[in-house]
DNA sequence: ACGCCATATACACTTGTGCTTATATACGCC
DNA sequence: GGCGTATATAAGCACAAGTGTATATGGCGT
């Protein structure tokens, strides 16, 4: 799995909004997403790390989750190229509002 | 489908970077990825035009693809809150460069 | 009108994904 | 050591995605 089918899972961009935030054990991962078990989320984690999106520290019993930066910007670096198409669908737009 | 999933299959990538370049004809696409079949291109621009990533224009019997700006934004909208997490990683590696 | 070319759809099949239940691992505390 | 808690893995299942073969649709040229 690379780290653009990761990211296609619903459940799996709400972990990394909750990751944005702040870290969070896997325990608190878990109650986040209340319409899953616990091995369902702790497959979902396995995923993220396995395309580089967190990165896990033990403490204790716990494994503290973390966003890890570098994996969405492959996303990032991607999707430049294409931005400059609705940059330039937007100038032209602002242009004809202008000019009317 | 969502945009997210639809941009998740290499070959859809692979389409839309064909179309960044310029507007094609199906049967283009369709010789551009010689490893599948012409039904299978089909469905891909299916999918692309159902989440709103190109258009088509007819021309004749041909059918004529174009990006769609709208699409990718999206996916822009959606990373730009984790934008700051590799911009910060970057600038503290910079800073630790600048100051040894 | 007929046959050809370009494209889309139907159907069947395979594989992969996400899920749940059940179980394993491992740490912390008594 | 034994037990409860936190997390990960295993096994099995349902469903969706991707693909190929076969077929339909529809415009074009003669």
């Amino acid at each position: 799995m690379d780290v653009f089918e990761a990211v296609a899972e619903p459940n799996r961009r709400h972990l990394l909004s909750l990751l944005a935030e702040r870290d969070r054990t896997a325990g608190e991962l878990v109650d986040s997403l209340p319409t899953l078990t616990q091995p369902a989320v702790s497959r979902h984690l396995r995923v993220l790390r396995e395309v580089g999106l967190v990165e896990v520290r033990p403490d204790g019993q716990r494994r503290i989750y973390a966003l890890k930066p570098d994996g969405l910007q492959r996303i990032d670096d991607w999707i430049t190229p294409y931005r400059r198409f609705w940059r330039n669908h937007l100038d032209a737009l602002q242009q004809h509002l202008e000019n009317r």
